[in-house]
DNA sequence: CACAGTTACTGCGCGACGCAGCTAATGTAT
DNA sequence: ATACATTAGCTGCGTCGCGCAGTAACTGTG
């Protein structure tokens, strides 16, 4: 006899252990290549990826968004600004705060670097139904925000090093 | 009258234009946490991610998946030998070529860092059912493999620095 | 047996990052 | 109004990861 939750569990551990790292890893090799390709580091591109999801922010957010102090994030703005992917725009009603906003430049160059793969996805998008396509957003949005959570709470939590004999 | 393509265009406007990138850059920033975490550099734990998933390698493979030159890569197992994370095995069978097998203080270090994202992960895949799952990875199959071919797409295409005058 | 090709490893310079300190602007309390 | 604490962003300095070039060991081939 063939358990009915034996099939669901090997569904589930494909799903989360081999799947779903596979295309992370993926991911990060890709924003590497195109970082190369765009001539700026890896943190760079994070930051311009941050812009056009989430619109223009100050230093201070972006630095909390890709993980660096804001003397980093002062350097990572001084590099796009010199390389025309971004624009310092001071804030009229907090004169300490810049907004930093992608410039047309910017925004069509990672646009140029990534219009490949949304090509090729998309056409592949074509072989699933609406229905699996709410599916497939559904999925996302659940993962997205338990991922933003476990960011979160391992930024929280104290350092596991020296904590292995 | 609303045409059925419409929302059709919107579903897939918002996978790739806000789902899929929102939850990628997660995936960088969790990475980045991790390491952190681990005390490893960003490249490490990709490293580590690579031998998790395809399993022991030589220097050189792991170069190419990691984006490092050979140079580069040796001194990056040389830190996760000195995390305990790695262990160079000698091929017997060519003497010029070494083996990278993750050591179980490795694999440990790993899997406790992703063991909350995965909990999560499992939690949210209880809403789905089995039908569902085979749809979520029928795509991530197929977003795999598209990355994967943007990847190599990228990397064999010449660069385009110094094209926008 | 010589010679080209492969694999991994080492000096050196460059660049990105964290840390600490700084200035300017804002908020707050007396 | 004035003094103090807080926040925002920006700079020296040291550290460390990376690419480049060159080296040594080994393998396959003519």
């Amino acid at each position: 006899m063939t358990k009915p939750n034996q099939e669901r569990e090997a569904l589930l551990a494909e799903l989360v252990g081999a799947s779903v790292p596979g295309w992370a890893i993926l991911v990060v090799q890709l924003n590497n290549v195109v970082a190369r390709r765009l001539g700026v580091s890896d943190t760079d591109v994070q930051c311009l990826h941050v812009l056009g999801r989430y619109g223009p922010a100050t230093p201070g957010e972006l630095a909390k968004r890709v993980n660096l102090t804001t003397g980093s994030a002062s350097r990572m703005i001084d590099r796009l600004v010199a390389a025309d992917c971004v624009r310092r725009i001071p804030d009229p009603g907090d004169r300490r705060r810049v907004l930093i906003e992608p410039t047309q430049e910017g925004l069509d160059r990672v646009g140029s670097a990534y219009a490949g793969l949304i090509e090729r996805t998309r056409d592949d998008l074509g072989d699933f139904t609406d229905e699996e396509l709410r599916t497939l957003l559904r999925f996302m949005g659940t993962a997205e925000r338990s991922t933003a959570a476990e960011v979160r709470h391992l930024q929280s939590a104290p350092d596991d090093r020296g904590a292995h004999p």
